[in-house]
DNA sequence: GCCGTTTTCGGCCCGACTGTTTTCAGTCG
């Protein structure tokens, strides 16, 4: 229901855009990203409060509130349909088509009856698009281009897939004379789940050579733009290209510009707010006071410290950027201290050999000690998981006894890593484990996981996930949801009853930092602190490369405004094991 | 259409780049 409210009032955003409607775009899109954010079902909200509840949300007024009773009532909104008849076009296919925006879309329309992209291919192909007032032929052919790159991608990278081509552009531009800094800024440095493009900034003393440097790049299939200090090209990967823009900005703003381009957009605009209540201008060169000759002057900007610290806030670390109440903690001077990206101690799920995983125990343990960890839990599969050659109770035992071997040969070596016997137990579909209890008994670290049975009911999923909660040797529920981002849906369940149970029996909940997971996400995160649940932070490495991935799933608690105290495997090993159930 | 220690009316973020312009509109972030 959410989401569907979500796809309207964005696309009626775009339709009120396109006939220059003042304002209501906004009112609208605002009014989308605040449902889309809801861990509540407007459906509930409205049988609890009414109309009433509705305008609690913010961004929703009386006008969009009423919309949205008329929609649970009725299943259509009648306004929406008016624009949709007399703008039959599919605006959210022609919008992802970069260059082309609802004016040009209102054009395209109406003079040429283009409705689809398969629509304006055929008119930019046949060369109407050039002929119409205010285009030409060179945005013809960027349109063409442009929809070339529709078909291939389609949308946002994971983040596990961007960030690293962000940390390549950002190590190529280091190594530019005259270049003293990069960074880099928005949704990647927020790490928000999926990257719609990447976005660099650098401080040089000579940005030409940064920008011709960028649109060289290997890897880049198009440049969109390339000016003196801004440069925008399409780079190509395997899951179809992405988008990457570099800016050179002056080093007495770059703090300012950090700030900007980091975003999210919510955050800026409410944070240039309030630096208007307070007197001041904000954009990406700096905070600007007004001189009493009425001239703006740049009070601060080589910092973000330093602008936050202006405006009367505590600094806000990007990954909290999103304007959920952010600053208002950051006002009085409440913002929680956020775990370090440093800041564990151990992996509590780690695949090997003996199941799916690619590499030895040995190997997995050597490469967690060389990235800092001090200990780690190896937690293969189990039997009903055949696909992965599951363990069973025999295999369980044999592969505690060869962990007992590694511990004590590498002992004497430089790997001062200690590693624990564990299993990811698989939960059956009515909720029971598919390994003896006086096996589990004997592990140190048991991981419960639904691998199976997806479709179940919210009731029965629930009832299901609660029973290997309240089994006694189950000390960690793995990738609560199971969702794959962009790829599968979360399982349905009742989150809060699960989270109680959670707290109730002591079980610790994981978040899964595979950037394909990243499961438990920030909402439930928030929730499982706000319940004292227990929290874990693991990588599900299937081989030692994904190791590395821990900073992923930092990210999410971050997100979420997790505490290091929030957090179990901070813990060194013998009272993490005392810590867990 | 939303919002409010400028609160029920009058505001609503703003600059770089491109292409088609002859001074600027559209898009993007």
């Amino acid at each position: 229901m959410n989401q569907e409210l979500v796809t309207i009032f964005t696309e009626m955003a775009e339709l009120f855009a396109m006939q220059d409607v003042p304002f209501k775009p906004r009112a609208f899109e605002k009014a989308a990203l605040a449902i889309g954010e809801l861990s509540e079902s407007v459906k509930d909200i409205h049988k609890k409060g009414g109309i009433a509840a509705l305008e609690e949300i913010s961004g929703v007024g009386r006008g969009i509130a009423e919309r949205i009773e008329e929609y649970i009532k009725t299943g259509h909104i009648k306004d929406y349909e008016h624009l949709k008849k007399k703008m039959p076009v599919n605006i959210e296919e022609l919008t992802r088509i970069e260059g082309v925006g609802p004016k040009m879309i209102h054009t395209l329309y109406e003079k040429l009856g283009v409705r689809t992209v398969k629509d304006l291919e055929k008119a930019a192909k046949t060369g109407k698009v050039a002929k119409l007032p205010r285009f030409g032929k060179k945005s013809e052919e960027k349109i063409l281009k442009s929809i070339e790159f529709f078909k291939q991608s389609g949308g946002r990278l994971g983040i596990g897939e961007a960030l690293p081509l962000a940390r390549q552009i950002k190590e190529r531009l280091e190594k530019v004379p005259g270049v003293e800094r990069v960074e880099i800024a928005g949704s990647l440095r927020r790490w928000q789940e999926t990257i719609g493009d990447i976005d660099v900034l650098a401080v040089s003393s000579e940005p030409e050579k940064v920008m011709d440097t960028f649109v060289k790049m290997s890897g880049v299939q198009h440049v969109h733009a390339h000016g003196d200090t801004k440069s925008s090209v399409r780079l190509h990967t395997p899951a179809g290209g992405i988008d990457a823009d570099v800016r050179v900005v002056p080093k007495k703003s770059f703090g300012a510009a950090l700030q900007y381009f980091t975003g999210n957009k919510a955050h800026n605009v409410a944070l240039r707010k309030i630096a208007i209540e307070k007197g001041y201008k904000l954009n990406e060169y700096g905070l600007f006071k007004q001189m009493a000759n009425g001239k703006w002057r740049m009070a601060y900007g080589k910092t973000e410290e330093e602008i936050y610290k202006a405006l009367g806030l505590q600094y806000i670390e990007p990954e909290m950027r999103l304007d959920e109440g952010e600053l208002a903690l950051a006002e009085k001077n409440k913002l929680p201290k956020l775990i370090d990206y440093d800041g564990l101690k151990g992996d509590l799920q780690v695949q090997t050999n003996w199941t799916d995983g690619a590499d030895s125990i040995e190997t997995m343990a050597k490469t967690a000690a060389d990235l800092g960890l001090e200990y780690i839990a190896i937690t293969d599969h189990t039997r009903s998981l055949a696909m992965t050659g599951g363990a069973d109770e025999k295999k369980l035992l044999r592969q505690m006894k060869e962990i007992e071997r590694i511990n004590h040969k590498i002992q004497d070596t430089r790997y001062k890593i200690q590693i624990l016997s564990g299993a990811e137990v698989n939960i059956k579909k009515d909720g029971s484990l598919d390994i003896d209890d006086e096996v589990l008994a004997k592990l140190d670290v048991v991981g419960a996981a639904i691998h199976s049975h997806f479709k179940l009911s919210k009731k029965e999923q629930t009832e299901r996930l609660i029973r290997a909660i309240e089994n006694p040797h189950v000390d960690i529920i793995f990738h609560p949801t199971t969702r794959v981002v962009t790829r599968r849906e979360p399982i349905e369940l009742d989150m809060e009853a699960v989270l109680k149970a959670a707290a109730r029996t002591g079980t610790a909940m994981e978040i899964d930092a595979h950037p394909w997971r990243l499961d438990l996400k920030d909402e439930y995160i928030r929730a499982a602190i706000a319940l004292g649940v227990k929290l874990v932070i693991d990588t599900d490495a299937h081989r030692a490369e994904e190791l590395r991935y821990l900073e992923y799933g930092i990210a999410q608690a971050r997100r979420a405004g997790a505490k290091k105290k929030d957090i179990l495997n901070t813990l060194p090993v013998g009272e993490f094991i005392k810590a867990l159930k």
